[in-house]
RNA sequence: CGGGGCGUAGCGCAGUUUGGCAGCGCGCCGCGUUCGGGACGCGGAGGUCCCCGGUUCAAAUCCGGGCGCCCCGACCA
């Protein structure tokens, strides 16, 4: 491609409402142009790089059995009546009338769909299992688009649902995806990890997400540096100091704390460990009052809650539902209060003898225990995982803490979809069952986005190899030479006919332009042609992207197409 | 959805406080010089000052309403 041709030009300045490098660099180098909040045309040269990464998940995919399907963005409502995900998705489900005000959605992702599809063909275990994938544009009204290619509305997945007949069937699937995850990850160049999830409204068991470690990402990680263990901080278990040991529990009594209202407070004043305290925080879920005990150190993580309450809204109560419900926030107390649902993390069910409210903003408890001096309706855990945890897995570990971008997910739907669409098989035996579903997403731009994210310098982007829009940026310069102009041609056309994909920079433009335009773009290779590369010869300078200037070398022309294959081999061995 | 910020040429911004010719840099077009790390000279084009309404002799500027975009938070398969 000459770039004299390229539609897109590169931005000599920041773009002024981009905030992260990956964002300023994808417009700055012209490969997006954002036509709405969260919604962006692709010019040519992200393009290129996103079928890039589809063919190399395409290829996994087949690999790995699963058969290319295309369906429908626009779907009618009623089969998000018929999983209860309409209610589900709320507003971030696109909703539209055709023109016979038959009521339609804009489809934020398959499982209904291709639900519907298996049902219709899938009569028998014979025709089991399966796996359909496709690559296609997803749309979800998000409440906040973000960060470019990161959070939009409109944007490209691949997402793949298996269909078994069993669980083990299931597990089966879901290995053989899991490790097609990993060889497309690491086709693509990128150090992504794989961290225990929650499923969110998604359902099913388990669940893995790949994350791409950046500062800047949405997500929380853990990980445990001895044993490996990694999950989201959403879903991430810990292990914490035992509260003190204070031994037999003892009479209970009440002290005067005067006008102590925060644990560190509380602490402080009685000169004990914050995790001899416990506390009460107070949710409403789907209108119900609700009151969480939970150690004083220690934080309550509000999926892990929401998901012990089986999903639905849960939100913090506000000071006036917590007084109408005859509490005294500041001195809450466990004990005495039975009109609300009370629910404990393990936290405070171990340990004795702890100080706890008394309902009165003067006063709490001494020597409260569980058992003997409240219950609590469930017991779960619930205790977010915090800087300084150990690792729940293995006794040596503390946990790490880290941000990435979620690429891709995986979960095992089980049955949650086959038995409310009635997608069953005839066994062996001739028995009606529900098939078993799996579900597979990575996000196609948001992996691009990622990766400029994780992958560039204060000079611009650099690509892995594989993804990059081209394996060459071919720079001509002092272009009104004859000479010059004829060397480069001639190299151009010897790269682009060995099959290496070049992006010519043939531009009447100074030499300081070109070359930051080349590191701004991020091609792993730069190959320039030149009088300076041409006073001994007739040669050219190949200079990787990922080095530095002085790591340039000079060779002959006629060796261009052996010299940049060589190079470009070694880039993709080093990723 | 709560909080904050912004909206003036393709991009980055000044001008708004105190109403009075719509400006600067980059980019773009033409000519010439220059030519390995964002060169220089001369000439030129480019505007619904987000939209609607109001006040005023006069509105980018003041008032009312609306829209859009960004950031923090909530939300997020």
């Amino acid at each position: 491609m000459r770039m004299s041709q390229m539609f897109g030009k590169t931005l000599r300045d920041d773009p002024s409402d981009a905030d992260t490098a990956g964002h300023r660099l994808l417009i700055r180098a012209g490969l997006v142009a954002q036509v709405a909040a969260g919604v962006y045309s692709y010019l040519p040269m992200a393009l290129r790089s996103m079928r890039k990464i589809e063919n190399i998940i395409r290829e996994e995919m087949n690999a790995a059995g699963a058969q290319e399907v295309l369906m429908p963005v626009i779907q009618p409502v009623e089969l998000w009546r018929q999983s209860g995900r309409e209610e589900a998705f709320g507003p971030t489900l696109l909703h539209l009338n055709d023109r016979r005000e038959r009521q339609m959605v804009l489809a934020p992702t398959h499982e209904e769909a291709v639900t519907d599809l298996a049902r219709r063909h899938v009569r028998s275990y014979r025709d089991l299992p399966i796996n359909l994938y496709q690559i296609q544009t997803k749309l979800r009204d998000e409440a906040r688009p973000r960060a470019g290619l990161i959070r939009v509305r409109e944007f490209h997945m691949k997402d793949a649902y298996s269909f078994d007949t069993d669980q083990d069937g299931l597990d089966v699937a879901y290995d053989k995806m899991v490790q097609a995850y990993w060889n497309i990850f690491r086709r693509s160049g990128l150090d992504v990890v794989a961290v225990e999830a929650d499923s969110g409204a998604m359902g099913g068991s388990d669940s893995q997400e790949y994350m791409l470690l950046a500062d800047t990402g949405e997500d929380e990680l853990v990980n445990c540096p001895a044993c490996g263990y990694a999950a989201n901080v959403e879903r991430a278990r810990s292990r914490y100091a035992p509260a003190p040991d204070t031994g037999e529990p003892n009479d209970i009594e009440i002290i005067d704390t005067p006008n102590m209202t925060t644990i560190a407070e509380l602490a402080e004043f009685l000169s004990i460990e914050e995790s001899q305290t416990l506390k009460a925080v107070f949710y409403v879920h789907d209108g119900e009052f609700i009151f969480v005990a939970i150690r004083g150190d220690l934080d309550v993580n509000e999926v892990k809650l929401a998901n012990a309450l089986g999903g639905g809204e849960l939100r913090l109560a506000s000071d006036e539902e917590v007084k109408a419900a005859g509490i005294v926030a500041g001195s809450a107390s466990p004990v005495g209060i039975d009109n609300v649902r009370k629910l404990g993390d393990l936290s405070a069910t171990q340990g004795a003898n702890y100080v706890a409210g008394a309902n009165d903003a003067q006063k709490h408890f001494r020597n409260v225990n569980h058992g003997r001096d409240f219950q609590l309706d469930d017991v779960i855990d619930i205790a977010k995982a915090e800087e300084g945890h150990g690792c729940p897995r293995c006794d040596e570990g503390t946990l790490n803490f880290s941000r990435g971008i979620e690429v891709g997910h995986v979960f095992k739907l089980g049955t949650k979809f086959s038995e409310a669409f009635s997608a069953n098989y005839v066994t062996q035996d001739g028995e009606e069952k529900p098939m078993f579903m799996g579900c597979y997403g990575i996000g196609v731009g948001r992996l691009l986005g990622a990766a400029i994210e994780s992958r560039h310098d204060d000079e611009g982007i650099i690509f892995p190899a594989s993804i990059a829009p081209y394996d060459i940026h071919l720079v001509s310069l002092n272009p009104g030479d004859e000479e010059i102009a004829s060397a480069a041609d001639e190299v151009y056309n010897s790269l682009t006919s060995a099959g290496l994909e070049v992006l010519f920079d043939d531009r009447d433009e100074s030499a300081g332009i070109k070359f930051s335009d080349a590191d701004l773009l991020g091609m792993p290779l730069r190959v320039t042609v030149s009088r300076r590369s041409m006073r001994d010869g007739r040669n050219a300078e190949l200079k990787l992207r990922s080095r530095d200037r002085d790591s340039a070398t000079i060779v002959p022309i006629v060796n261009a197409v052996q010299e940049a294959r060589g190079l470009l081999n070694e880039l993709s061995g080093a990723n």
